[in-house]
DNA sequence: CTAGCCTTGATC
DNA sequence: GATCAAGGCTAG
């Protein structure tokens, strides 16, 4: 595949495009989004469009639509905590280790071009709410064999959310009942908001609003509980992506010691989606919900739906950081449009191509991350699935689900009342399109193509196996 | 209200 | 003491 060489040439803002002027409120903005992102939050502005809600915000047009301006800070991922409650000035705050682990994200990008050969995306939102902490990285596979039971078996991934929403965001998670069984019946009405400061507020902002009340204790509006929930578990993307950059770094790099041939694009993509498993595997054991289940279970529902989840993954992608015309990768690298049509089969264009009409069907739907979130677990507790020891847990997590989803969304986004449904005629698309790329993975395989140890594979044949 | 420049202060 | 993201100030 063809690559460019322009690698750190745009330290361009995320909502704007002007020149950027450091870290502020999580991410590495221009001087004017900073001004603009604390007066909203600190005067606890309300803006309102007067179009469609969907205006185009560049240097020369940000001033026209504050509304969007700030709806497009809050996806870029530009942190409401940051903003100080008590207005102290100085100091430092929690992001400093986020933003010096991004920076040494950004160094080793440049070194990963150097060992794969493909462009970096240089300006990486950091979209995940909070940095979990002890990521631990063995570096070593398991054997194919022992995988699907090695994987789920194993001693439990620690996970150590940083207490940093928490914290601020009200009740210590354990607001947030984990029924050991909820059947349909049981389930308590998690999703109803702490309690309001008198005056009415309607939530304008798809995330975390903090209202200061006279004693300025943060609260959250318009995000059920159970949401929040979702969005701790939601592993942090830069970790990932500096995980998964390393493993292929160092795994072409290997190569070229053993004397082995080089990977091919082909090859290690399929080790980028091999990887990514990894990463979704681990995401569910540790999740809510999930862990509660028997191994039997957590295996028959992973076998059933990893290559929507992998699919899902791709596709949120692009939605949150994808540009017109390329694609962006777990890694943080970019490949253009035009060298997949050119380069890669038929077969594996026009699934790119179908991916892409979902993307955009997406991003005109203004799906944000707190509904992907929810996505995932509706798609990881298909109640469809046989055979189930637990049959009624699945049902009941995701009929929760739904009531979080469809709660959130006609929350954050009162005059879209259909969004609910919209989001979820989605899921079959959705569906089809992880259905073609199996397909397409096991023809590859079939042909000899696909790089052998690999999870795919095995996640492949377990689910063809049982159906 | 905007955005460029200034002051502050915890962390290294 | 240097750094650099917070908040503050103020022309336009």
């Amino acid at each position: 595949m063809e690559y460019t060489y322009d690698v750190d040439l745009e330290e361009l803002c995320p909502v704007c495009g002007d020149k950027v002027s450091g870290y502020h409120y999580g991410l590495l903005t221009c001087e004017s989004c900073k001004g603009f992102f604390k007066r909203t939050v600190q005067n606890n502005k309300r803006y309102t469009c007067a179009e469609n809600q969907d205006c185009k915000i560049d240097k020369t047009q940000r001033k026209r639509c504050p509304f969007c301006r700030f709806q497009k800070c809050l996806n870029v991922g530009m942190r409401l905590e940051a903003v100080r409650a008590d207005r102290m000035r100085g100091g430092r705050n929690k992001f400093g280790p986020m933003y010096k682990r991004d920076r040494a994200m950004k160094q080793q990008k440049k070194a990963l071009i150097r060992a794969t050969g493909l462009k970096i995306e240089t300006t990486p939102p950091m979209p995940s709410p909070a940095p979990q902490t002890d990521y631990t990285f063995t570096g070593s596979l398991p054997g194919i064999h022992q995988v699907p039971k090695g994987i789920l078996q194993t001693t439990p991934i620690p996970i150590a959310p940083t207490d940093y929403d928490r914290s601020l965001y009200g009740p210590p998670s354990l607001g947030l009942p984990m029924p050991g069984l909820p059947t349909p019946a049981q389930l308590p009405p998690q999703y109803q908001y702490t309690s309001f400061p008198s005056r009415a507020i309607k939530s304008e902002y798809p995330d975390h609003i903090q209202v200061y009340s006279g004693l300025g204790s943060p609260q959250i509006l318009g995000v059920p509980q159970l949401v929040l929930e979702f969005l701790r578990c939601d592993p942090d993307e830069l970790q990932v992506q500096s995980k998964i950059a390393a493993y292929l770094q160092q795994e072409q790099s290997s190569r070229g010691v053993k004397g082995q041939e080089r990977l091919s694009t082909f090859g290690l993509m399929c080790h980028m989606a091999d990887q990514t498993l990894f990463s979704i595997v681990e995401w569910a054991r540790s999740c809510i919900f999930f862990k509660e289940l028997k191994v039997g279970d957590q295996m028959k529902l992973l076998h059933n739906c990893w290559s929507e989840l992998l699919v899902l993954d791709f596709i949120s992608r692009q939605v949150q950081q994808g540009k017109e015309g390329s694609v962006v990768l777990v890694t943080g690298q970019e490949i253009e449009m035009a060298s997949i049509v050119s380069q890669a089969g038929p077969t594996l264009t026009s699934l790119v191509q179908r991916g892409q009409e979902l993307v955009q069907k997406l991003q005109t739907l203004q799906v944000d991350r707190r509904e992907i979130a929810c996505f995932k677990f509706l798609i990881l507790f298909n109640p469809d699935v046989k055979l189930l020891e637990n049959q009624a847990f699945v049902e009941g997590v995701q009929e929760q689900v739904n009531g979080a989803l469809l709660e959130y969304t006609l929350c954050a986004y009162p005059q879209y009342l259909d969004k609910f449904s919209q989001l979820l005629l989605r899921m079959p698309e959705l569906r089809a399109l992880s259905a073609q790329a199996e397909d397409y993975l096991c023809y590859k395989h079939l042909s000899g193509e696909v790089p052998c140890n690999n999870l795919l594979i095995e996640m492949l044949h377990a689910k063809r196996a049982c159906t």
